[in-house]
DNA sequence: ACATTAAGTGATT
DNA sequence: AATCACTTAATGT
């Protein structure tokens, strides 16, 4: 763990705050599909990833999900650290998209760090600024892209986030992600296939154009 | 061999 | 682009 920290976070933070980090983070490992925090659930830790991907989720009011975005080793959790500036509840769900190792940091001690660390303050202000640009990005993408479109962009954003161009879902599961029903994922999976972009299989999705 | 689950398709709105 | 209704294909028991 001490090495994956030092890989991905040595060159951002302070010995000390790296030894701090060490001294105080909680190791977590969590199954892909796990839930690390859903809407309404208070937040007590930042989670900082080590290893693998998790994927941030929406809900509406029936409960259909929408995808929001991907957050990759080396990141956090924007919405954690709003949220955790006022003591509100998760607004958004967040679920491991591959097997995560990750390291839980309470809050009290993410405040402190603020003010004592300057790495720890450029960590969480450019992590805040990535994560809205990311987010700006969905929103370019539901406003202006049409589903197909979509479909293949969330395709490679996923076989980014997991370093595998062979996706193993289903086309439900992909329909729920970008709130959608199976048939019309069923139908442009196909179409993207006729067009050389993609390979089908069953519970696997091959993407040749990244 | 049979049941279950995933994926493909025409027709309709 | 969504939904229905149905078929076909793959996989588990």
């Amino acid at each position: 763990m001490r090495e994956t920290l030092q890989q991905h976070y040595g060159y951002l933070f302070e010995p000390e705050l790296l030894a701090e980090i060490q001294d105080i983070a909680v190791y977590k490992k969590v199954k892909q599909g796990d839930y690390l925090m859903d809407i309404g659930e208070s937040i007590t830790a930042i989670p900082l990833l080590l290893q693998g991907a998790i994927k941030i989720l929406r809900e509406d009011a029936d409960g259909d999900e929408l995808l929001l975005y991907f957050i990759e080793q080396g990141d956090t959790c924007a919405m954690t650290l709003s949220c955790c500036l006022g003591t509100h509840k998760s607004e958004i769900r967040a679920v491991a998209e591959t097997d995560t190792e990750l390291l839980m940091i309470p809050v009290e001690q993410m405040e402190r760090w603020m003010g004592k660390y300057e790495g720890w303050q450029r960590f969480i202000l450019d992590n805040y600024h990535t994560r809205m640009m990311e987010l700006l990005e969905t929103v370019d993408t539901l406003a202006f892209l049409k589903l197909d479109e979509r479909l293949l962009k969330h395709l490679q954003d996923k076989a980014k986030v997991t370093h595998d161009d062979h996706i193993r879902t289903t086309h439900q599961e992909i329909a729920y992600d970008l709130h959608t029903s199976r048939v019309v994922v069923s139908r442009l999976l196909k179409k993207l296939e006729r067009e050389g972009k993609i390979a089908l299989h069953r519970n696997q999705i091959k993407v040749l154009e990244l």
